[in-house]
DNA sequence: ATTAGTGAACCGTCCAGACGGTATATAAAT
DNA sequence: ATTTATATACCGTCTGGACGGTTCACTAAT
């Protein structure tokens, strides 16, 4: 499904269960809800001892932290990828923004587990969110009303927030005609 | 300060704690944070025993689909008091409810402890959440586009949930921009 | 030799909920 | 007017379980 990411500086041991650890702790939040996250049953669902998970997080909070890190990134990664897909204009940014986020309706699974675990557990987990979203801010207003560029932007977060809290009160038909929209405002001047 | 509804059926014992109760589980999660919710948490906060609290809500589910039923009353209530206050044409109901939403920086803090503390404890509970927003949907989409009204929606929703999970990047300056924005475009046909 | 674990025992703390008891206020009976 | 009854509104203690985290002896791959 997804390519893997090459982890740079290549680790000498056997291959790191770290990973796994991340995605089954973000599958038991889908599956079963934040606060059936724990230690024990992020250890189970990824095939492997509590002492082994412990050895890669020695906290549940450094837990935490790595999914926040790894949703960050990976949307970094992607963001990157759509927009390098698309020609070179200054709204591409923004509008690379709307179709990572809201464009594919299944893809909030991969990534909620993180948020609701962070904010099940501790709000400032989300710091690192924040600081993301201020370094995006001037990327996607770049030559672009203010206003208009952090409607657009607001909306999208809307989206994406309600339906990682399972809120939107949105038909599949709805929800297509509004992400239609958020990418068409994107595209106008 | 809250004119406290007649409740028919005029008990006979001593008044109420239950919604002291509920106004100090919200300042828990506020101040402490949604893990620091706790039944005696909630009630030390209220000036009672854990017994009291466990008499007016008999587990801790019972207490957060109580401060949830009240977000939405007081949500209803107070998005009725502003719409009533202006002049009737078809796009009052939105404009209130984004005035409702997102023209007070300070008034998250009034419901955002509900908010988080059942999503921390079970995302389920955020059911009549997406009830409500689904009965309201109709009324703010009224005689506008969809598109349009939707997008306001999405927006106005968008910047709540970022301030409620405090992951807004805006200063103030940029968010007073973005609320007259959205006032402005709640404004248009 | 280093990395990456296993697996089990164990500890301290926290927490939801149960339970028995108590205090307050109203209402009906005498 | 005093008693009696009764429902409401709590108090305070206890328990059983879960959870985070530690330790430790051992193992498998590289």
């Amino acid at each position: 499904m997804n390519a893997q990411i090459d982890k740079m500086a290549k680790p000498r041991g056997r291959p790191s269960a770290r990973d796994a650890i991340l995605d089954a702790a973000e599958a038991v939040v889908v599956t079963d809800g934040a606060p059936a996250l724990t230690l024990d049953s992020a250890a189970r669902r990824a095939g492997l001892s509590k002492g082994g998970v412990l050895y890669h997080f020695p906290t549940k909070e450094s837990l935490l932290q790595g999914m926040i890190e790894r949703l960050i990134e990976r949307t970094e990664t992607v963001h990157k990828a759509i927009m390098e897909a698309q020609p070179d204009e200054p709204r591409r940014s923004l509008r690379a923004y709307v179709m990572n986020s809201v464009s594919d309706p299944a893809s909030i699974d991969l990534v909620s587990g993180s948020l609701l675990a962070a904010v099940a557990n501790d709000a400032s987990l989300l710091d690192p969110v924040r600081a993301f979203f201020r370094r995006r801010l001037p990327q996607i207003t770049r030559r672009l009303s203010f206003e208009r560029a952090g409607v657009i932007h607001l909306a999208t977060e809307g989206l994406w927030l309600m339906e990682v809290l399972k809120i939107s009160p949105f038909t599949p038909g709805q929800r297509k005609k509004l992400v239609a929209e958020l990418v068409r405002l994107a595209g106008e001047a």
